[in-house]
DNA sequence: CCACTGACTACTT
DNA sequence: CAAGTAGCCAGTG
């Protein structure tokens, strides 16, 4: 049984835009748990498949991607760039530009 | 129910 | 800016 936050936050990921990208804060903010990041990658980890989440698109509150180079990194990078979203030198984003639900 | 874990975050050195 | 520390909260055993 999931909690209504786990259900809302899986909403939400579900909701973002191609082309834009959320952060574990952010997304747990807007499910309600300003609090819950942790839980975020939680999610993504155990049911990302079966719920066709969007998992690249969430990334940490620095802008860059949270994985380990041979551990899924450069695959969610390359998947990101398909959408349209470009890294800085230092493999960062700029959340200013792509941050879903900030304007 | 208690303990442990984690794709986090904010604060402090 | 990098590294260390404490706080957080739900899922799992």
């Amino acid at each position: 049984m999931l909690t209504p936050f786990t259900q809302r936050a899986l909403n939400i990921i579900r909701n973002i835009p191609e082309g834009k990208v959320l952060t574990y804060g952010r997304a747990a903010a807007l499910a309600g748990k300003p609090r819950g990041a942790r839980q975020i990658s939680r999610f993504l980890h155990s049911m990302s498949e079966k719920h066709d989440l969007p998992w690249h698109r969430i990334i940490n509150s620095k802008g860059k991607i949270s994985l380990k180079q041979s551990h899924g990194y450069e695959l969610q990078k390359a998947l990101l760039e398909s959408e349209g979203i470009k890294f800085s030198k230092s493999d960062t984003i700029d959340l200013k530009l792509y941050l879903a639900f900030d304007l």
